[in-house]
DNA sequence: TATGAATGAGGTTTCATTCAT
DNA sequence: AATGAATGAAACCTCATTCAT
């Protein structure tokens, strides 16, 4: 994902459960604590060796967080873009962006949280282009489905538009901050919840 | 709020603009750039001062952030406390903690997207305990509101109303992010937009 | 010592020279300059090292400065512990006691030489208490001696035994101050002076 | 006392009382916490002014100290070069100069004890030669009456002069750590009792 | 005389990173 | 693969000192 890669650390392709393992770990610490507040020695800790062995398996840091974000984002995308793919109808399109983006947060808990926190200071890097890439597409995707289903009639036409993506993208995303997955909800039934109360409210009906 | 405040340079009470100022431009970079990440010395540079001069008006970083945290959520409990006062009904209840919401994200921008971002972590220190008991109340009274309201008749009752609970809450509170203050909508005007989308959902009825 | 040693960099007790080397040389030029004289850089400059590569092996200046002082103290008592256990009488406890503690000089001259210089400041700090505590056991020591001797008729009776005991003890350690290992005197020598001093005067018999 | 003085604030002597007691307020802190980690904050607040303030009236925190030893040693020696002066013999010499010794530290308590504790780093400093000039006349002085007093037979021959001079010297000094003025003993009661101590032995003669 | 606010140098400490083993 | 020790930059903070008022 980043762009420039040299020969670097990912020569270690050789063992990838290794450097998964310690990814996991690492991306649970930034997630606890945010990336600037933790040390490499809190992951090393963690991941049970010392903050000078992690750079036998990673360039830095920032390559960490790097890995832990692009991985995240490559995997949403192909659940996105499968999604999109499948030419449905605007509300079909949003219950299924919704239900695919809940199962992203289980899957990659730590990983959104992250993005959360950290992607409005990182896009600023170069190193991190990527963000702002991925967010334009996003933005392209849900603002595209919500104006389709303006425009058919669907969705109501007297709420801002622009207001309502926005309400919603955060919604969604924000519950990364407190799932735990194997928890009482799986994530269709979260989801499930979710649209239901935009779709229709939460108030009963008059 | 923060326990032991000894003489400290809270004495500077009685010239109590500057502070303020100082708090306030404190606040912007904490909430541009993350209280880790925000150096003493940025602070000292958007104030137009060295940094070690910042510790004429203050103890430390952290009593920065103390002191821009505890302000707000005084502002903000005045304001609650005065709604939770009124007795309203259940959904006039959640109107007015909306409409309040969206005001105080207007007044302490800044201070409302430092607590999103660093809250979670802030409460482990004892400093900031407070936060935690803040959060509680907070629940209390918009769990409460949603509950009573299932039972008034006039919220539905089939949906899960710790996931609403959370979801509104959620969504109240990121706006932080992304709103700013004289922009092309009021805080009234997105209270609304946003009550509308919650109370009634985006889909046309059927 | 100190109450609360969680892992920390005491972990490093598995390999003790360095850190006993650096105590050493960070213990002589606080006896030289003072403990708060001492910079940090001070030390790593004399250890050959930089500043901040002292935080390797100690959390901070100040456990430094504990361990010297700890240190002392454990084998200080070590020593003084024999003395008492062996049941002497007064006069051969306090030649015992004096010898003891020349030897204890000779061998922790840096460390004496800052207990005597900064005790009393530091015994208001919670992680110096101990030193209150050795300061309680030196006194009942040598202060029951003292009386012992006076009951039993060795020790003159019209002597204030509190102050004999404060002359006493001070004249010990201040020769911290000026004894230099390896000096034309050895500890045994300068104790045999000192008692031949203090026991019969150092004017002529009349 | 310090060589340059320029007009500086010397000129100040209009008010000479207020002067003197900051002086004595500092002393007692300067005594009390050490030089270096007394801050001019320190002194100002138990002056009960602000720490600018007292640069109206003192050059610098240095010439604070500068004052308050120099002053001390200049009436000190008053007293002394009466004792020298006199012409006793040596063992009458050394009575008078060591209960001159304790009404000093009686007057000038805080002052000896920062000179004990400090005055071995000062001497390093240009302005405080004067301090190395002080310990040679006091050497002259007290190893001068000695060995004049083995010659004359009134002091035992078989002790290491020099080593009885350092004892007898730091003992009557460091006495500052524990007197305070208005206690049980007086200076010439402290000084009878120390001398004869030192004089005639403590130990019962056989 | 004293205050309030600031300066600027320097101190302690943290931390990502390197590297010989 | 990992350790142990160190580097060096930069962070937070302290403090003697200055100066307009």
């Amino acid at each position: 994902m980043s762009a420039t890669k040299k020969k670097s650390n990912q020569a270690n392709a050789a063992a990838p459960e290794r450097r998964r393992e310690l990814l996991d770990t690492a991306a649970e610490v930034f997630a606890a604590q945010g990336y600037n507040a933790t040390t490499v020695r809190k992951i090393a800790d963690a991941a049970g060796m010392l903050a000078g062995s992690l750079y036998y398996h990673f360039d830095s840091k920032e390559s960490m967080l790097d890995e832990i974000l692009s991985t995240f984002l490559t995997e949403l995308w192909e659940g996105y873009d499968a999604v999109l793919a499948a030419s449905l109808g605007p509300r079909e399109t949003i219950e299924a962006l919704v239900t695919e983006s809940f199962r992203e947060i289980d899957r990659h808990r730590a990983a959104v949280a992250i993005y959360q926190k950290e992607s409005r200071h990182l896009v600023d890097l170069p190193r991190f282009h990527y963000l702002a890439d991925s967010q334009r597409r996003f933005e392209k995707a849900w603002l595209g489905t919500l104006e389709r289903g303006v425009a058919d009639g669907v969705f109501r036409a007297d709420l801002d538009v622009r207001l309502t993506y926005r309400f919603v993208r955060d919604t969604v995303w924000v519950a990364a901050s407190w799932y735990r997955p194997g928890g009482r909800h799986s994530p269709e039934e979260i989801a499930r919840q979710y649209l239901s109360m935009v779709l229709d409210g939460i108030a009963v009906r008059a």
